[in-house]
DNA sequence: TTGAAAGCGCTACCAC
DNA sequence: GTGGTAGCGCTTTCAA
């Protein structure tokens, strides 16, 4: 048995295609009679539009293409959430993309997207290289980056001004009495998620007078639980004299936690932890996370929107930054 | 400017659309010669294939939808990610829908599916309605479960045997000399990942002849950190003599540490526990989570096999058990 | 208010 | 080997 087309409801119903279509696309010129007609001989018939039919002649497939390095990281899937959540009540649909962060993934995908003809681009957690941006160009449809890091300042990027909340986080502590603070980070070479935060580390310290020592900082080149809970016992060893320790983000807080239970460390009484993203993550360690909330379902949702919106607004023309927030919970020990 | 077409090709390379349409899909029927000339013309113009019109043809979209609740949860996540790495290697891309657990939303999102005219469906996590698999078959498009659960048996499922699962758990705190069980649970009218689960740890105590006591489960409806905290704090308090507790999830059972940490409860010293799931989150926790794993990502890689390929092998026609595993980590303690 | 028909970009059939 | 063309299911003029 076929699938029903328009052309059938149309002969079913003794109307033409252009009738049923009209219906269809609530349109106008036809009679109420014989839109109940239809509808109801399209009810009858179980017919569903075509889609593909429709986006042939529209130029548009009414579809976002989402790429991004590791879906199933705490980040990224609470991004996606948010762009799902957007697209949807934009009548969007959401095609994700994992990237692998070697080889030309990105160019693949942005070539099968292209052909899928999506309607908007959004790049997530990712380094935009030149290549990618002119082809992007070239392919003639709108794309923002969530959390990303581009060349191309012409994409309108979506983010939280990492070096601010970094530096929140530090004079948060810098604030409840603490002078002798460390920082693991990711790597400095990592303009995404990497340099901004260390920037404002130093700002921080520096602006409160606490003399700056590149050794205090412990760096890995992933944000994991392995790389927080190597960094920490490295740093540890380093300087066992730390109060406390800003680190990089939740995943790398984590594993300090776990560093300092294994060097017989208490949080907050020996030593003080701020982590950074506000992940779901950081209320389920012990103690439960002091950290710099990024509001990623709100990230998504935004870039959705600055996407699909004709950019009216000029304020909007280069993206939006979101604000952070400290949340306070008990990884962090007042000094008197 | 336009964007370059098959038609406008052909007029460039002064051939015909039929004959760079064969280039294009790798037939036969033409000569290296025009070959080369085509495709250089296709790269000087930056031409790309319109994969909308193709679909219109072929009748597929080499698209398929994946339908979950909670796309930014530690689980859906990893069923996510290997969804996206088995499609996207057999041509395939992935629409994700959100699914709320309330209202028809997965109807709408169906519907929707269906004018975009997906190759196939996979539902995860998600409570499969009669109203749901009748839509799906009058679709006529193959769809598959993940971790889900269905009336309709005629749907294959891709799932861990849980019963079989939670009875490894609780038979390993029984091996390990517990006798005083409790479990932490979702809800037992909860098919999914409720009764199963249960069942799992009821016959486990009984083939180990130990009594078994309604009131050492307490369950909540959700399988989430502030779930498993409450559900531990008032087990605890009703049973001060267990010493082993199975979480039904790691939030569950990273629940349960914090209520732990909070009666100054040691684990695995004073309680030893076992979570479910294997999600990265139980690596995290501390101590580290015993837990049983679900291998998420090959779920995932599974289901789109099984979606994909014509299911030659009867073997498969009701779908696929994937193995749990417990994997030990410190929350355990061995009692002599 | 309605219908006929062109055409979106492509594939596949048939003819040469 | 190659080209002409019907037609996928739909929207949208243009006429009636």
């Amino acid at each position: 048995m076929q699938k029903p087309t328009i052309k059938y409801v149309a002969k079913e119903a003794n109307v033409s295609i252009a009738t049923v279509s009209r219906i269809l696309n609530n349109g106008v010129g036809y009679s109420e009679k014989t839109k109940k007609l239809v509808l109801e001989t399209i009810q009858q018939m179980g017919y569903s539009p075509n889609a593909i039919a429709r986006g042939l002649i529209n130029k548009q497939s009414n579809t976002i293409g989402v790429l991004m390095p590791e879906i199933s990281g705490l980040v990224s899937a609470d991004i996606l959430q948010g762009i799902e959540k957007a697209a949807h009540s934009q009548g969007q649909s959401v095609i994700v993309c994992n990237t692998a962060p070697f080889g030309n993934q990105t160019m693949d995908y942005l070539k099968l997207l292209q052909e899928k003809q999506v309607d908007g681009l959004l790049f997530t957690s990712q380094f935009l290289t030149t290549e990618h941006s002119t082809y992007i160009k070239q392919m003639d449809v709108p794309a923002i980056t969530i959390s990303a890091y581009s060349n191309d300042k012409t994409i309108p990027a979506v983010r939280v001004d990492d070096e601010q909340a970094a530096y929140d986080a530090v004079q948060y502590l810098i604030k409840r009495g603490h002078r002798h603070i460390g920082m693991i980070s990711g790597s400095p070479d990592d303009p995404l998620a990497g340099s901004p935060r260390i920037n404002g580390y130093k700002k921080a310290l520096y602006d409160h007078h606490i003399e700056y020592d590149d050794s205090k900082i412990a760096w890995r080149y992933g944000f994991y639980f392995e790389d927080g809970r190597e960094a920490c016992s490295t740093l540890l060893q380093k300087h066992p004299n730390l109060t406390a320790i800003f680190a990089a983000s939740d995943e790398l807080a984590s594993g300090a936690i776990a560093a300092c239970y294994e060097s017989g460390l208490s949080i907050p009484k020996d030593l003080s932890l701020v982590g950074y993203d506000g992940t779901k993550l950081s209320k389920m360690t012990h103690p439960a996370l002091t950290t710099v909330s990024q509001h990623f379902v709100e990230m998504g949702e935004t870039a959705v929107n600055l996407l699909l919106k004709p950019i009216q607004d000029t304020k909007y023309r280069s993206g939006a930054i979101i604000q952070h927030q400290i949340i306070e919970r008990a990884s962090v020990r007042t000094i008197n």
